[in-house]
DNA sequence: TATATTTGTAAGCAAATACATACATACATA
DNA sequence: TATGTATGTATGTATTTGCTTACAAATATA
């Protein structure tokens, strides 16, 4: 039997990938190792060859998560465009990031409250407060610059903020495939702004 | 050995809070049957006198969700007080159900977009859009009495409304016990009103 | 070309899983 | 008091789980 050989990395990258899929297709209740690899096409070994455990595979996404995702929305954030503008493309950015790695969303929020791990736990907890506390600075720029409404709860805005990355994944789940990134994104964009202006 | 016996709709109950109380302490993925019988300080067999099978238990959680919960809420929403008394007490049933049953909101979003399940999928779809269809309603109520901004975009408002489950149960995962509701639901409640005021 | 290293697989492991079965005991009703 | 039924448990079972091991084959390097 001819065998093709790969790469640590471009495997690792190939599991990563199928465990998303599997996570928002069928859950993460059915994300075994025999379902993973069967999903690949590879041997049930050849996943313990590239990952120590099936665990360190969760940790790998998340690091992902902090590394590409939260880094580019920490550049948004400090960016020195208008905070308008800024904020748009943080939505549109998480809205992009989310809908690209469907799974990553069930994964954060699932994983998120239990876990023995405590790396994990604090990793998911870091990631959660990083979007609240990125949502703020804009916003407190904003207000700073007199944009906006400086009676504004920003706290409470940014926790709101969360509902977007939930709604997104039950348009998601409910829409099979004709989901449009941009109409999303600017109607979230122009919700925020109707909430931040002056009144 | 003396075995106290306590008729089924009290096992019942037992069964599905201790269900509650495993998923939020130690996540869907701990919630076995063993474990859910030492929990509860019953043999694993019991459980099956009283329930078909562990799926039967979700099952009957999400029935108690629609009933109690989505019951008192659509109450709520179709009384005739003033829209934003009926706000106020939508928001703090929502943030007082979710904190008695503090694993209803991980049961809710993990089991929410795969199993095979066709009845529980749908079953969950329903208490989504039922939260956000009652929302809606009242919104478009004040906005009728002309106390409300009629160029709200109602339905976004009503999908950033999911984000105070998920904020809250981050909430209620950092602050171990000492989690104010009145605080929480009445800070969400300003926010929202805040957000509809005539500009 | 020879050898070392990396990547692959098939088979199998102990533990945990959801659930079944056989049997015992409490309790309501005759 | 006798008896049927509902509620309990101890133990078993087939399957699935994450992970290991022994070994084969591909590739890099000498």
């Amino acid at each position: 039997m001819i065998v093709e050989r790969k790469s640590t990395e471009i495997r690792q990258e190939q599991i990563k990938q199928a465990v998303l899929d599997i996570i928002f297709s069928d859950g993460l209740k059915n994300l075994s190792t025999r379902n993973l690899a069967r999903q690949i096409g590879m041997s049930e070994g050849t996943i313990f060859r590239h990952f120590p455990t099936k665990q360190d595979i969760i940790l790998s996404i998340i690091k992902d998560v902090q590394e590409e995702f939260i880094g580019s929305l920490r550049y948004i954030a400090n960016s020195n465009k208008e905070p308008e503008q800024r904020l748009q493309e943080f939505i549109c950015k998480t809205v992009e990031y989310l809908s690209n790695k469907k799974g990553i969303t069930m994964l954060l929020f699932s994983e998120a409250s239990h876990n023995n791990d405590v790396i994990l736990k604090n990793s998911l907890m870091l990631i959660f407060n990083s979007q609240k506390n990125l949502v703020s600075k804009i916003i407190l720029d904003g207000i700073a610059m007199e944009k906006w409404d400086g009676d504004i709860p920003v706290e409470n805005i940014a926790m709101l903020y969360m509902g977007i990355p939930v709604s997104l994944n039950i348009e998601l789940t409910l829409s099979a495939g004709e989901f449009h990134v941009n109409d999303f994104c600017n109607k979230m964009f122009s919700l925020m702004i109707k909430i931040l202006k002056n009144s």
